[in-house]
DNA sequence: CTCACTTGTCTAGCGGTGCTAGGATCGGGT
DNA sequence: ACCCGATCCTAGCACCGCTAGACAAGTGAG
């Protein structure tokens, strides 16, 4: 049965690369420029093998979400890890789950706001959205403050830091302040 | 020239009726669908026809995003006009601004999220644009605390609202809570 | 009232999109 | 050595935004 690993292998290979090609490009060219056409030639695939490791476009944007939700949720982690109390745990989360969002615009557009046909927020949401959830709880939740859900608390904040990050990028605030502006949120929000 | 006055007028009228087709257009079935053969086809013109009104897709876009703002600073400016005090004021606020992106999903997404080539927060941004943050500026500038400037808490604010508003539609957040996460976010940020 | 001309509109078409049907080719098992 | 199934590509569908160029209708001059 080597023959039948062996290709399960260089499938499995090929659809890294599709993923990989498909976030290079969208990060170097925006998601518009990611199309079938471009992604196969990049590929050096014709266009029906893509279609034969996903369904079809939003499932390469849906792959590339969780692999960026996964990378997020290691930097958020890192970041908490490396700060001393709750505090400078909130602002050091903050800045780089903007830092991340600024630094890497296709893949978070990919998770947060293009459709990529995954679920969210219910039972069945893949295990990296929800580790990436977890991570921001992690560290919310012990400034939450009496008598409020950490899980709110954190729908909250987050929410906040993901108008910050798309208004910034679409151009709707300017980018001149933004560290003022997370300094409030994080001042406002935390009860430390 | 009552001849050219009457064409004018003809011409004008054209113009509304296409941008109104496009938004109830984007309201039933999503931007999507909003494409210049359908749109053409809904005026009972043919598509070059749009091309005389707008530069392209994205300049109705945005035209349907300048009528838009322009309602919002309205159902804003009501909606604090008939609440007493700061704290009141705050929380009419936030409700209508949601309420409105809720029930108007096109429309928020061509002012906040689309590309309708519009300039936003510099000198030559178009005036319902400004006059829509200034409705957000008038109840918001009373609550940002000492020290901190108006115009920055006011960013913040509105930042934290269009964040829970597209989350909540894209399903990124349970739309259970909401009403909590409204009270939270204004118990907190707003100095009362 | 006729005629040239401007103005307005439409038909047809370009190059692009996501996606798929059906034929060719290649490699493994017998 | 051959058959057969898996794998891949060519070609094409219907749609997209946008535009060139033909055509008709209305205007003002003679």
């Amino acid at each position: 049965m080597s023959v039948q690993e062996r290709k399960e292998r260089e499938r499995a290979a090929r659809e890294r690369l599709i993923v990989a090609t498909a976030r290079e490009l969208a990060e170097n060219q925006g998601w518009d420029a990611v199309t079938t056409r471009r992604l196969a030639e990049r590929i050096e695939y014709s266009q029906p093998v893509l279609y034969s490791h996903f369904r079809g476009k939003r499932e390469i944007i849906g792959a590339v979400a969780l692999e960026g939700a996964a990378e997020m949720a290691v930097a958020l982690r890192a970041a908490t890890a490396a700060a001393d109390g709750p505090r400078s745990r909130v602002t050091a989360l903050a800045r780089t789950y903007l830092d991340f969002a600024e630094r890497n615009p296709a893949v978070y557009d990919a998770i947060f706001r293009l459709d990529g046909g995954l679920a969210f927020a219910v039972e069945d949401t893949p295990e990296p959205l929800k580790d990436a959830f977890a991570a921001l709880l992690e560290s919310l939740g012990e400034v939450a403050g009496d008598g409020v859900h950490p899980a709110l608390f954190t729908e909250v904040f987050w929410a906040s830091l993901h108008g910050l990050a798309t208004l910034t990028r679409a151009g709707r605030l300017p980018a001149a302040e933004a560290d003022r502006r997370v300094e409030l949120l994080v001042d406002r929000l935390a009860v430390v």
